[in-house]
DNA sequence: CCGAAAACCTGAACGC
DNA sequence: TGCGTTCAGGTTTTCG
């Protein structure tokens, strides 16, 4: 984005769905209207939400949610089954449209406050952050009185993580996502957020990870970084690190992937995943 | 504070 | 072929 829509000046805003700017509560007009006529200075992200900073300390901020795409078009190319907002641009080069599948994602124009769109500023800093700063996120997830993998998930502590790279981020740190957040020892804490910043650059580098042609990047390409999935998906299938059989548990009404011989769940861990009624592994 | 469940949607894949 | 069920990368809200 930032190399395709900074410094261009949008003028026309179309609005295909109501539901993709439900959480600006102003409605359509005025999401429009505050748009209309303003510069992008800069295309800003952290963790899984995206901004562009326009004049007067405003910003259209996005989230592509579980199917979202922010797509670079040329005028005229023909609208996308799903296309929910459409910008066009003074030069008519090429639109910003926002496709969105399950509409799940959505856009709003929201205040910055330092800098952050007023929304989120609940949401910590993302492993790739020059300011991330990981021994105060160890502290933090060991303050908490719950599971590795939840912790790892909760965007207000950590950013940017969602449930395929905790799970590769979790293999790579010989952890099991069962893991008391307050049994943790600080190296393998340590360890966990250098892992997730791996998983997630080497996915950046590959385009992404791609399982069918809803993730893509601007010009509708996938990436590949599914081809490098060591866990996640991989149930039944040999670890490629000890050749144990990947076990797939029902988590968080999803699924976890874990090599129960690489990452061994904590006996305590155990104990009150099934007090929860979560299920939990027995080998 | 923590966890569970529901809510928000569409489409693909599967079983019968 | 068609119908119903299940599942999917996420966040937020409500409730206990």
């Amino acid at each position: 984005l930032d190399g395709h829509v900074v410094g261009r000046v949008i003028t026309e805003v179309e609005v295909h769905h109501e539901r993709a700017i439900r959480r600006h509560l102003a409605g359509a007009s005025d999401f429009a209207g505050r748009l209309r006529g303003h510069t992008v200075h800069a295309a800003q992200r952290r963790g899984k939400y995206l901004w562009l900073v326009l004049d007067g300390e405003q910003a259209l901020l996005g989230h592509l949610g579980m199917s979202g795409q922010l797509r670079v078009q040329p005028e005229g190319a023909p609208d996308e089954t799903h296309l929910r907002v459409r910008l066009r641009f003074a030069d008519h080069g090429p639109e910003l449209r926002f496709v969105d599948q399950r509409t799940f994602g959505g856009l709003t124009v929201t205040e910055l406050v330092d800098d952050v769109p007023e929304p989120i500023a609940h949401i910590a800093r993302d492993p790739l952050d020059p300011l991330f700063d990981p021994a105060a996120v160890v502290s933090a997830i060991r303050r908490r009185r719950s599971a590795v993998k939840r912790a790892l998930l909760d965007q207000s502590l950590v950013s940017g993580v969602g449930n395929i790279y905790a799970d590769e981020a979790l293999w790579r740190a010989g952890l099991h996502g069962g893991w008391p957040t307050d049994a943790l020892p600080v190296a393998k804490g340590r360890a966990l957020l250098a892992a997730a910043g791996e998983v997630m650059t080497e996915a950046l580098a590959a385009g992404g990870t791609s399982f069918d042609a809803l993730y893509v990047n601007i010009n509708g390409q996938s990436g590949y970084f599914d081809r490098s999935l060591n866990v996640y998906g991989q149930a039944g299938r040999p670890c490629n690190r000890c050749g144990a059989t990947i076990l797939r548990e029902p988590f968080m009404n999803r699924s976890s992937y874990s090599c129960p011989r690489c990452q061994p769940a904590h006996l305590m861990g155990l104990a009150s995943l099934r007090r929860t009624g979560a299920a939990a592994s027995t080998s």
